[in-house]
DNA sequence: GTCTATATTATGATAGAC
DNA sequence: GTCTATCATAATATAGAC
């Protein structure tokens, strides 16, 4: 059916007008996305773009969301290619880390909020919820094999994650935009942060045996 | 004479156009400064600007000097009160953390460097070298007291520490936007964070006496 | 040091022809 | 779904009168 091919290219236009829309996004500043450029570069007349969009929130919106989802899977995906617990932490958030750096423009919208008028749907908000519950299952099990002590996976533990994230992006996104993650001063220190998390709870009793060996942490890198 | 007057008198206009600037970057970012709209609040045609101002980019050049003063100053004197070591690395970073949050426009622009186009002038990046210079000297004390071990007072350790200030920063502004230093869920995790330090370098004896009864540790908070 | 007037350029958004 | 035309508004910055 050519309604199929219809939808597809339509599609396909979003996904374009959203991928100009980053650009614009890196270059300018967050703030500094409009619309009219975005038609510029898709070779367009900026009325037609209020085809796909009512609005340029909405295109913030479709950012935010399309954002949340891409970080989402990409820590999610390496969570679980990783042991259960603070290597699978680790795994997923140093993922996470290098998409928030490939992705610096997406990465500030998410993180940094720094369009006032702009505020997130409760939909586009939904991928956060669900990226809460697996680093909280992370550190249930960080605690059911004896690596973290008590309030080791508390909502405090979850903060002081975020904090962690937030500030090795922040450092690195400020003070060496054109670094990729695992390069520079900031963002290879952050295995040695999250290996702070046993100090911050320390097990009461040693740790138990590890599911598989330890050289096998990280077989596919 | 009356020269000192008009002095005064124009250097009295210069700050308050820099505040003016500060409360349009609260409302509508920091990238959405516009000397338009200061001097719709100032009272004055847009022209009249120029007298003080020769271009919007002198503007955040005048801010984040002028930000980066406030901040190291506020910093310093918090240290200056403390005890040495790593008491004077908490009072000062939690000083300064409060003072981001009653400025948080500045702290964006000093942090964040969310405008592209602006790139700080030599000048106004001078202060950050004395900051890191007061940082490093608490750490080296905190060294010779035996709080921390080898490699406290190295240059990776001040990184860890302004990973530890900008994930605490960042968090609290973007998703605590109207609560102070001290409240939410956030910046009061900051002493427990500085608490890892210890973790991070840890001492190999056990550590000195301090100077003075650990009492009097915030006798004026 | 203030203003008016102006140049230049940009923006988001809508109406309506094709 | 594209365009032209248009509305309404905004911005930085300069020239020049007072």
């Amino acid at each position: 059916m050519t309604a199929d091919r219809r939808a597809r290219r339509r599609q396909e236009t979003l996904e374009e007008i959203l991928d100009l829309a980053e650009a614009v996004m890196t270059e300018e500043g967050v703030n500094g996305l409009s619309l009219a450029e975005v038609a510029r570069r898709l070779g367009v007349q900026p009325p037609s773009l209020y085809k796909y969009f009512p609005s340029l929130m909405s295109v913030y919106d479709a950012l935010f969301l399309r954002g949340q989802h891409e970080h989402l899977r990409v820590v999610r995906d390496a969570m679980g290619g990783a042991e259960p617990g603070l290597a699978a932490i680790q795994a997923g958030l140093d993922a996470g880390g290098r998409w928030c750096l490939e992705n610096r423009a997406l990465a500030q919208l998410l993180f940094w909020r720094p369009v006032p008028s702009f505020e997130a749907s409760p939909e586009a908000l939904e991928p956060s919820v669900e990226m809460i519950a697996l680093i909280r299952n992370a550190l249930t099990e960080a605690v059911a094999a004896g690596e973290l002590g008590p309030g080791g996976d508390s909502d405090e533990a979850i903060q002081l994650i975020s904090i962690l994230t937030s500030g090795t992006l922040t450092q690195a996104m400020a003070n060496e935009p054109q670094l990729p993650w695992g390069k520079g001063r900031f963002s290879p220190l952050f295995p040695k942060l999250i290996a702070l998390l046993p100090a911050a709870y320390p097990p009461t009793a040693p740790p138990t045996r590890r599911r598989a060996r330890p050289k096998a942490l990280e077989p596919t890198t």
